[in-house]
RNA sequence: GGUGCGGUAGCCAAGUGGUUAGGCAACGGUUUGCAAAACCGUCAUACACGGGUUCGAAUCCCGUCCGCACCUCCA
């Protein structure tokens, strides 16, 4: 079955088809940094991420393009607050949301480029639909504008279903309130606009300005991927205006069709309204990670179908505390994934992966699982589907390892059982794999979750252990009274105990 | 008003004409000194509402209701 996508140009499921066979050209809209990104740029960036892990192990060549624009109005209020210049600030954020998406198991984009050091190619690109007769130059008290002129372009509106009279009238109303009115349509939007002299800007033919946000991302899918590509994604947000206005720059100067699939996140909500910073009801990524595991937010975030709503639910505790129930049982999930891992690795040591004739339902689901995740993946990246294939291979993994301490006696039966369970580690990894799931050590698994959740709740590791050892002692002594006041005490705090024979090991719960 | 995205069992969430999605919670069982974890079972003939098409509809058609977003900067 071939990959199929939604198109939000057509409104339809479609069989994906890039220009070139096997190789792919993705550009994805990339943030205004002017502060921390948050939990629903982290969404839709992870979509996209599985979008290119998923095609690449579908064995696609993914050019994968993600602009940083560092060039922008609300930069450079921000950076006035502050007294920064617009460019440090932006680095800065840039590369603090590079390290978040980073530690949420985004990989690097293939290119990033910058509207900062695109500037020659956003004048030559504004210039080339000048002389097309698509964008004209205005005059402004602070120099010279340059606006593309919607109604020369007559596919404008095809992505986002608007047309242009229905659009007009909204725009009138709010030129009326005292703009200046220097474009010859109300819907005509800047390509250039002009700056005072003593102002943040870039010199050009029109005197010195700043680019409009629309052109950069023409110009910068024209510089790194060429005419046409593949892919064009971004949040639902971006459809109107700024995937219309791509189209209509792009498509007005080539001739040919920008981009042949258009795909769109949906939004994460807090209090069912979109999580935005203009709403101030944003969490950051890095508030995310301070409360739970980066994987833990990933896993949460596939649970959902890309394109619909995301609940992002905060309570807050009567204790002060606030937490994130919805990541706190995604973590419960990977803990019990990398528990479920850990137990297969100790079971299979180094012993070769095989499909030996035994425990037949177990094995068919080992056996199947990478596929049916790539299966998923396949219909517009159903990655809930996925994670329901994830939960059948984890009981799956667990019942050979409980069936393999009754093979134990049986000395040909328990080394099948173990070449079971690597399989079972492999089919982990590789189901995983597209996800960008279990991609850490047990032990940086275990180790961070561990020192995070110890921070959370005050606790150190030293007291646990002691008491736990305390605790060995008197089990040891068949003094089961004092044992279980030693674990209720430990309960209280959120510290859980697992005795295997005489050892008790520990971790706190989420 | 226009254009989209949603409304599925206690909760979260797939499914888009007939065949067990999955997870969480709860309860019962196997296991355990007792637990926890793990596994098995139950909850589940649920699909916003009203009509219609069909042998058969959560799924298609018509009409409503509700939530959200976009139409100005937004992932």
């Amino acid at each position: 079955m071939p990959v199929r996508l939604y198109n939000t140009l057509t409104q339809k499921i479609e069989d994906f088809v890039p220009a070139t066979p096997g190789k792919v050209k993705l550009y994805v809209c990339g943030i205004t940094t002017y502060d921390l990104a948050h939990a629903g740029h982290g969404r839709t960036y992870t979509t996209f991420d599985v979008l290119v892990r998923f095609l690449r192990a579908r064995g696609y060549t993914v050019e994968h393009c993600q602009n940083v624009t560092d060039v922008d109005d609300k930069i450079v209020k921000r950076a006035k607050e502050r007294g920064e210049h617009p460019l440090e600030l932006s680095r800065r954020m840039d590369e603090l949301a590079r390290e978040h998406l980073r530690a949420i198991g985004c990989l690097e984009p293939t290119v990033m480029p910058r509207v900062s050091t695109t500037i020659d190619g956003i004048i030559e690109f504004t210039q080339a639909l000048i002389e097309k007769g698509h964008a004209y130059v205005a005059e402004t008290p602070l120099g010279k504008d340059v606006y593309y002129s919607v109604r020369s372009f007559p596919g404008y509106g095809k992505l986002s279903r608007r047309n242009l009279d229905e659009l007009r009238a909204g725009a009138s109303e709010r030129l009326a309130e005292g703009a200046t009115d220097v474009k010859k349509d109300p819907l005509d939007f800047a390509l250039w606009k002009a700056v005072g002299p003593d102002a943040f800007g870039f010199d050009s033919p029109w005197g010195k300005g700043r680019p409009g946000w629309h052109i950069e991302c023409s110009a910068m899918a024209f510089k790194e991927l060429g005419e046409q590509i593949d892919i064009h994604g971004g949040g639902m947000d971006l459809v109107f205006p700024h995937h219309e206005n791509e189209i209509a720059q792009s498509e007005a100067r080539t001739g040919k069709p920008f981009a042949r699939y258009w795909m769109h996140g949906g939004f994460l909500e807090i209090d069912s309204e979109k999580m935005a910073k203009s709403l101030g009801n944003f969490v950051t990524i890095k508030d995310v990670l301070e409360k739970n595991d980066p994987e833990a937010y990933r896993y949460f975030i596939l649970g959902t179908h890309y394109r619909g709503p995301l609940s992002f639910d905060v309570t807050k505790h009567p204790d002060g505390r606030v937490t994130f129930p919805g990541l706190d049982e995604a973590e419960r999930r990977m803990d019990y994934l990398y528990a479920t891992r850990d137990a297969l690795v100790a079971l299979a040591g180094d012993i070769e992966p095989g499909m030996p004739n035994i425990l037949q339902g177990q094995a068919k689901i080992v056996a199947e699982a990478k596929e049916k995740v790539l299966e998923a993946l396949d219909r517009d990246l159903n990655t809930p589907v996925a994670l329901s294939v994830l939960a059948e291979l984890g009981k799956a993994a667990n019942e050979i390892v409980s069936q393999a301490a009754k093979m134990k006696k049986d000395p040909a039966k328990y080394e099948a059982v173990r070449k079971l369970a690597a399989s079972a580690v492999r089919a982990l990894a590789d189901a995983c794999a597209p996800l960008g799931l279990m991609q850490a050590s047990s032990e940086d698994y275990w180790a961070r979750t561990k020192e995070r959740r110890l921070r959370l709740r005050g606790l150190d590791a030293a007291t646990i252990d002691a008491k736990v050892a305390e605790r060995s002692e008197a089990r040891k002594a068949k003094d089961f009274s004092r044992a279980d006041a030693i674990r209720k005490e430990l309960t209280d705090l959120g510290v859980e105990i697992f005795d295997a024979g005489e050892t008790s090991t520990w971790k706190i719960g989420i």
